[in-house]
RNA sequence: GCCCCGGUAGUAUAGCCCGGACUAGUAUGCGGGCCUGUCGAGCCCGUGACCCGGGUUCAAAUCCCGGCCGGGGCGCCA
């Protein structure tokens, strides 16, 4: 009988001195230097040598070790050491060992990094078992479940809304047609429209959810199916959401400062250490200042990549751009009550990467639906969600922020596949 | 939608411009051997590759055409 796991490699400590353990996990690398022989053992939170000595581990189990190769699974009883010796202060001296699976030689080189990425994406499966990438992903499960206390706390609810859809008159992306039985259905590029329609029962929702983007782009930050944060509430405005963002961005950096070590030995260096009071730039201020530097933008333009990291320059790597002309924003955000041309909009910029975007949205029928026909869109093509508007629907304001580029931000990696486990870009669709 | 680039052992690369000694080099992996404290282990031996199809040529990894697969930039992306 094979017993079970009872430490992650994380947990075996110099504190565990003399304790019996058992540990399962992949070998990373075999030592063989004879007499004694050492087996790096490989789990999900971390790595620990296993010493085989003889004379002091049974022949019988000594004699198993050559026959190890990297990566195959192992399950391994035995005694904690603390130890000058070994470089992370502790070893295990196995009592017993089972082979539980045989791995052939990998298709990626997990050891040395040198798969370039199309490599690695096509093993993906394999790939994602790279120290690098179980601390990215670890981390951004860390990183979801600190958004997730801050929402939580804020009294917001979890909700699932459709991803198979009827409508493609939303305008804007391209959606993925899907058939639907005798008819066609689209994926869902965002839950917009049903979020709000939640204010008006669950008043404060947020889902985490696929998004699909039928968009034929190339670059290193786009993908077709990226993860959706998306957060809606009843009787807030702009700033409210903006203030839920800071606090947000607050707690995810420090749940990645409780991994920093960690990423970086990794070779990982997220960017940003602390977030305070996070600049809120008017797209006016921004104009100007990139006029100062030389940009041919005027009012009206939107702003590029190029342009969102020069600002970096004057508000530090974290800032908010607000106040957005109503002409760049969709038809259901809300204009300045003092400014028409203006809007209760926001971008969140990260290193120069629009990481969120919202605004307070319009709660008013007849005023939605001017918005739409300036906008060359037809109400009555939304009609079952423009009734919602018609049975009490409260003011209201939220955010979408693509999860996958603010990993890609937040750890600083070059580019979004990185941040997916496994992404769908324009030409990939396995694995 | 437009433009540019690439494909050599399991992995990463050299060679390609300027065709011939390329029997395709190197590292790592893998197989075997030596070594009682390695931690990028070391040393010795072995193993394994020119994406596919067509063309030019006495001769193609190398030049040309097509295909397939992939990468990047622009545009698009409420």
């Amino acid at each position: 009988m094979v017993p079970r796991k009872t430490h992650f490699t994380s947990e075996v400590t110099p504190e565990l001195h003399g304790k019996e353990v058992v540990l399962a996990g992949w070998v990373w690398e075999v030592r063989d230097l004879g007499k004694v022989k050492f087996v790096i053992l490989r789990d999900r939170e971390g790595f620990v040598q296993l010493t085989f000595k003889s004379g002091r581990t049974p022949e019988e189990l000594l004699s198993k070790v050559p026959y190890l190769n990297k990566e195959d699974v192992i399950v391994v009883r035995g005694v904690v050491e603390a130890s000058r010796v070994a470089k992370t202060g502790v070893e295990v001296f196995p009592l017993e060992m089972w082979v539980l699976a045989k791995a052939k030689p990998l298709p990626v080189d997990l050891w040395g990094g040198t798969s370039d990425l199309p490599t690695r994406l096509k093993y993906r499966p394999v790939d994602l078992k790279s120290p690098r990438n179980l601390a990215i992903f670890t981390t951004a499960s860390e990183i979801l479940r600190a958004i997730r206390e801050v929402l939580y706390k804020h009294k917001f609810v979890e909700v699932f809304t459709p991803k198979i859809i009827a409508t493609s008159t939303e305008g804007g992306a391209e959606l993925f047609a899907v058939l639907y039985f005798e008819r066609v259905a689209y994926l869902a590029q965002s839950p917009q429209l049903y979020k709000e329609q939640l204010t008006a029962s669950l008043e404060r929702v947020f889902e985490i959810a696929p998004a699909y983007r039928a968009e034929k782009h190339n670059t290193d930050y786009h993908l077709n199916e990226f993860i959706s944060i998306d957060g809606e509430g009843a009787f807030m405005d702009y700033s409210d959401v903006m203030d839920l963002l800071e606090e947000i961005m607050r707690a995810v950096v420090s749940a990645i400062n409780a991994k920093r070590e960690r990423l970086e030995k990794l070779g990982i260096r997220p960017p940003l250490y602390d977030v305070g009071r996070i600049p809120r730039v008017s797209y006016d201020e921004a104009i100007d200042k990139l006029k100062s530097l030389g940009y041919d933008v005027k009012w009206g333009d939107d702003l590029n990549v190029e342009m969102q990291r020069a600002l970096t320059k004057f508000y530090g790597p974290l800032y908010f751009l607000v106040d957005f002309p109503a002409s760049l924003r969709p038809f259901y955000t809300k204009r300045k009550d003092d400014d028409p041309k203006r809007t209760e909009s926001y971008d969140l910029v990260l290193n120069g990467i629009e990481i969120v975007s919202g605004a307070t949205r319009i709660h008013q029928r007849e005023v939605l639906e001017k918005e739409m026909r300036e906008r060359g869109l037809d109400p009555s093509a939304f009609e079952s969600h423009l009734s919602v508007f018609d049975w009490g629907m409260p003011p209201h304001a939220g955010f979408g922020m693509g999860f996958n580029r603010l990993l890609m931000a937040l750890l600083g990696l070059s580019n979004v596949r990185e941040a997916v486990l496994y992404p769908r870009d324009r030409y990939r669709l396995e694995p």
